[in-house]
DNA sequence: TTTTTTATAAGTCTCAGGTCGGATGACCTT
DNA sequence: AAGGTCATCCGACCTGAGACTTATAAAAAA
């Protein structure tokens, strides 16, 4: 009987070895190879061609999404189940519309993993219950920040940065008066009253990271 | 030979599952329990003493830094080490200085984990290296928020959630213009020109939570 | 082809946000 | 007793933020 491989992708060796050291307790599956940033995913799976990648979707220097995107461009016949804490459309929709076989979160016990491992290995989708509801709950009741527009999102980065309108205005080769009128836009859609409740929105739904760029 | 006893308290059961594995395959560590909240964490240490506990910070209902404050009033002979992936100043100190003998990140690799988990159980300390440097690192060069008063905190907490200065005068039964007095003390202490890059400054800091509360 | 959306811009108006200077009582520390 | 910090409060002041309205050109959808 030959073993499904799997290439584990994330930024924690903790959570690489972990999961290595029950990957391996499987008769059936098998841990060829680990990496710790998208850049070294690509290549990894690349080189190795793994049964399963197994992807984290927020690391250091290339995210998973970035990363999962760029593995199916170049080889579409890559299974890739993601394993992650964010329950966030923002995070789910990309990767799933690129073609993710899987989309676990870390807080799933060890036989759905496992399930799910198996899942994927076979060609077959596995996406977490709470997922799922999230993304039908989604279909019926959009997010309020689904309908900004690119310039808005634009904007409500430069906001997160702490910038006021004029400093938009000349990042952006805009003029002040447009610059408040997306603001105005952006607050309306997101149903806040100042710029500075449409920061907290963005934060705390990881429209923006939190680390500097 | 005796073996050292584990208790694993985090909200990932991923997590949980990876580590049990991993530390059960060392002759001289059992994993005796798992808890995935701060609460159950305490009952559980309290109701299995073993000889280390390996405790995450940031859990939903309670964290890590209350739980460990907890366990080491009830039991103060607990050896707890936390292990973590958040390397900041607020995170790091209250558990120290609470009497936690470790704090190791999760992108530590196997050796030194097990190393640390080895020393606490002795009773020595064990502090990741890159932690260490930041602990010296911050009494040479203390942080901007660090001399935020008790009450300035207060404040900068409600500045997080988007509220304007007459909602925090309510809040607080005071006056607006103590309110103002305030926010431009906090203002100055931060160095930011505005309460939004104040805001910013709190998320990045991880002052704040980004879930809400 | 007509309509809607998007990005751009301007004008006006009001108010919340923030600065500055000053003041008080409570509490610590020296 | 004296000096420092902290939390509180006041008034005057100025400016940026945001609401509301209107407008135009291009692109996308109907």
């Amino acid at each position: 009987m030959t073993q499904i491989t799997i290439l584990l992708v994330d930024d924690h060796e903790m959570v690489r070895m972990g999961l290595t050291s029950f990957l391996n307790m499987q008769q059936d599956i098998i841990v060829v190879g680990e990496a710790s940033t998208g850049q070294e995913g690509i290549a990894q799976t690349l080189a190795l061609k793994p049964d399963v990648v197994v992807m984290d979707l927020v690391m250091p220097e290339m995210d998973g999404v970035e990363a999962t995107l760029t593995i199916l461009k170049e080889w579409p016949e890559a299974k890739i189940l993601v394993l992650t804490s964010y329950l966030d459309n923002e995070k789910i929709y990309p990767v799933i519309q690129a073609g993710a076989k899987g989309y676990m979160l870390k807080t799933s016990n060890a036989p759905e993993i496992l399930n799910a491992i198996r899942k994927v290995a076979k060609g077959q989708l596995a996406i977490e219950t709470e997922v799922e509801q999230k993304m039908r709950h989604h279909e019926t009741h959009p997010a309020l920040h689904d309908d900004l527009t690119l310039r808005e999102k634009d904007i409500l980065h430069l906001l997160a940065k702490g910038y006021d309108n004029q400093t938009i205005a000349d990042e952006l080769y805009i003029s002040l008066k447009t610059v408040k009128t997306h603001v105005s836009n952006i607050l309306a859609k997101l149903q806040v009253d100042d710029r500075t409740q449409a920061v907290v929105y963005a934060f705390r739904h990881h429209l923006v990271p939190q680390e500097d760029d």
